[in-house]
DNA sequence: GTGCGATGTATCGGTCCGATACATCGCGGC
DNA sequence: GCCGCGATGTATCGGACCGATACATCGCAC
């Protein structure tokens, strides 16, 4: 999961580990805490080992402009391969089980943009589904096993299930959205926070690379 | 976490392995997918270990009656202790930041009737409070940042605050009724399932162990 | 009689987290 | 002038948890 978002990530600019966790946490945020620098760094150690990234000190401005003297420890920049493009490429196009739980599939879905619309399809169906899956599971035991919890698991399970199906339909209408080729726009109730007039919805590109 | 539910749950009754994770997995099926043997197994090692809980062979019934011609392999059930119960009691009222993540919220608050009212209430607070500032992060976001992303990783996090709003509002009556000490159920708009008068709320009482 | 799904216990490698350590930089307050 | 403090920045270590895998029994349907 991390390898595919690094690999996601370091393809829109060269970064050194801090602002990769911090674009990270932005790009993630709706679906995870901050990510460990106990994961980062040793699996940029990975990405780099596999070929996937290179690591490069980062260069000292001018060379003679900055005098040595305070030596600052080097930011450490990490670059993306044509082998990592590959590879991430690869990782896309094979969407296992693992692609449709709750990080998996939030991860993957934050780099739509440089993905497929077959596969698009294909992956929000497949969470589609084991979302529906689980809504049985939650029904079933509200159903059929109620008397033997108590009121608190109760309604958690009630929060579990209403959730479930908020986001059945929020994929149903991405689906939709998705088959017809229009922007991943799904219309808000209102409800969300206050202004609601602020989308402009780009064409779903792929492109999206910040050039200096 | 794990050691936390697998006290509580043995709590209500010995179980053997198989048998705890099908009731972890009803109890906890609203919050995170089924667990692992993978940790189930050595988590009760550890726990035995520590003296929290006893493991025995099961018994054969009445010993002569069953011929020992199968030997089938024994289920070892695990029994809690007293040491166990003291234990789960501290993990209770030591409410620490991992208390109001995802994960760790959804089990503390599977085992809420079990924990006493100022202790829930104090955790209500402490997750309202999480939830809070992630829903703010996402707001900066799609204020501030809202030009820097791709239109699907704006709907991301546009799902995540209308799910971080949606819990704050469920937690909000949940602490409500947790003060005027009522049980825990929320007012439903028919959204949900279909009927909805099942429910007949017990009294918040401490108690629920099955007795054989 | 035989395959197959549920029951049941167990291990192993790998991913990721949380705590911790350490160093630099810029800024505001005293 | 200088001191602390929060942001920036790199890094490691132990531990929790997962997914795959292995292996054995039981009951039932075909």
């Amino acid at each position: 999961m991390l390898e595919f978002a690094i690999l996601g990530l370091l393809q829109e600019a060269p970064m050194h580990g801090y602002e990769l966790r911090k674009e990270l946490t932005a790009k993630l945020g709706a679906i995870r805490a901050a990510i460990s620098y106990g994961s980062l760094y040793p699996t940029l150690r990975r990405l780099q080992a596999a070929g996937w990234i290179t690591e490069a000190a980062e260069t000292p401005a001018t060379a003679e402009e900055v005098p040595a003297l305070t030596s600052r420890r080097g930011r450490v920049v990490y670059t993306i391969t044509a082998e990592g493009k590959e590879r991430f490429a690869q990782l896309i196009a094979q969407a296992g089980p693992e692609t449709y739980d709750d990080t998996g599939f939030g991860v993957h879905f934050a780099f739509f943009a440089r993905t497929d619309q077959a596969t698009r399809l294909r992956i929000l169906e497949g969470r589609r589904r084991k979302i529906e899956e689980r809504r049985e599971g939650l029904r079933d035991v509200l159903g059929r096993a109620a008397e033997r919890l108590d009121a608190y698991t109760l309604e958690l399970q009630r929060h579990g299930l209403d959730a479930c199906e908020r986001e059945v339909r929020w994929l149903e209408e991405l689906i939709a959205n998705e088959r017809s080729g229009r922007a991943p726009t799904v219309p808000r109730s209102g409800t969300t926070g206050g202004r609601g007039e602020n989308d402009s919805p780009p064409p779903p590109g792929e492109s999206r690379t910040k050039r200096p």
